[in-house]
DNA sequence: GTCTATATATTGATAGAC
DNA sequence: GTCTATCAATATATAGAC
């Protein structure tokens, strides 16, 4: 029992991996069941088996996602407020983050699939976010700040990877980084 | 000739409309022609006919979307800059905003749409931004300012549509307007 | 220029075998 | 728990009538 349960537990976080990034990259909405599952080499029966419903599975993918996120921040220890903003929007607002969002963070991917789904999805999200909004309060000081650093961050990579000349998604990206650093 | 060709632009700007408001509503990809079609009252023969394709009605969308946008910034009298960007900024932070995308701005509703597009759309969409930022660039006097405060309006409306409570949405935007004016 | 009808593919989801 | 097979619905796109 203990063994089967560990088994499943490996399954569905390789599932919810691959699922994520199969997401973020083509979006949610656009992504059949089937494609999100082929993804992490199963079939759609595995799908629901785990989740239920493909809204299901949503909601699964924002917990790993936002979670694995907050694991990221947290990882470099903060050595002091300035050094701690400068390396992580470094690393989020860099060419690498608008190349290849099947492994960036969920919300410049996904918010706006977010934004379209269901009350339940939008309450899992809030939470998420709210306790990131938090994280980083508690490294900028003061609450707005926090709120402020999000909105920038991901409205910067949202644009960035709209448009299609590196010239002008690196304008975008440098005017941002001055923005929450500098 | 003269008068089929203003009836041709007229319906033509229609279905623009009414196409991009469901978009902007519902999402460009999880919408089908169809239902774009229905949503200006024709079928989807009409859009094949003016647009080709389904990628020729997204670039002609975000053309007339970003127009329309620009055209409104422009509306309003610079009496000085600090109440310019006080007015829109207050009129795009706004609760109606959530809750209106479908008569909103086409950035926070449909760029990760547009980031997933070809090439060709993604020019379409830069060149359009290249414009926006360029104008308000010319008011708030500074090329990197323009690209901070449209990540920052942009990306505060992706996060507060995402979530669920009316607070939390609150606290999002008040935070923005905050860095933009304040 | 717009319609209806249609072609082919894919959608989310379920049933039953193993 | 995962597979294959299958359902009705919908996807993008085209053809031909008017």
């Amino acid at each position: 029992m203990r063994y089967q349960d560990g088994y499943k537990d490996q399954k569905r976080r390789e599932l919810l991996k691959a699922a994520g990034a199969a997401a973020k990259k083509k979006g949610f909405a656009a992504t059949g069941v089937d494609a999100l599952a082929e993804a992490a080499g199963v079939t759609s029966g595995a799908v629901y088996a785990h989740f239920g419903s493909k809204a299901g599975l949503l909601d699964a993918v924002i917990v790993n996602e936002m979670e694995r996120s907050r694991a990221r921040w947290s990882r470099n220890p903060e050595r002091s407020v300035e050094t701690w903003a400068a390396e992580e929007v470094a690393r989020y607002l860099s060419r690498a983050h608008i190349d290849h969002p099947e492994s960036g963070c969920l919300m410049p991917a996904l918010a706006a699939d977010v934004a379209r789904a269901a009350a339940p999805t939008r309450q899992v999200f809030e939470d998420q976010l709210k306790q990131a909004q938090r994280e980083i309060a508690e490294r900028l000081g003061e609450k707005d700040k926090a709120w402020q650093f999000l909105s920038q961050i991901v409205g910067a990579m949202v644009l960035a990877r709209a448009v299609v000349s590196d010239d002008v998604q690196d304008e975008i990206l440098a005017a941002s980084r001055d923005a929450v650093t500098g």
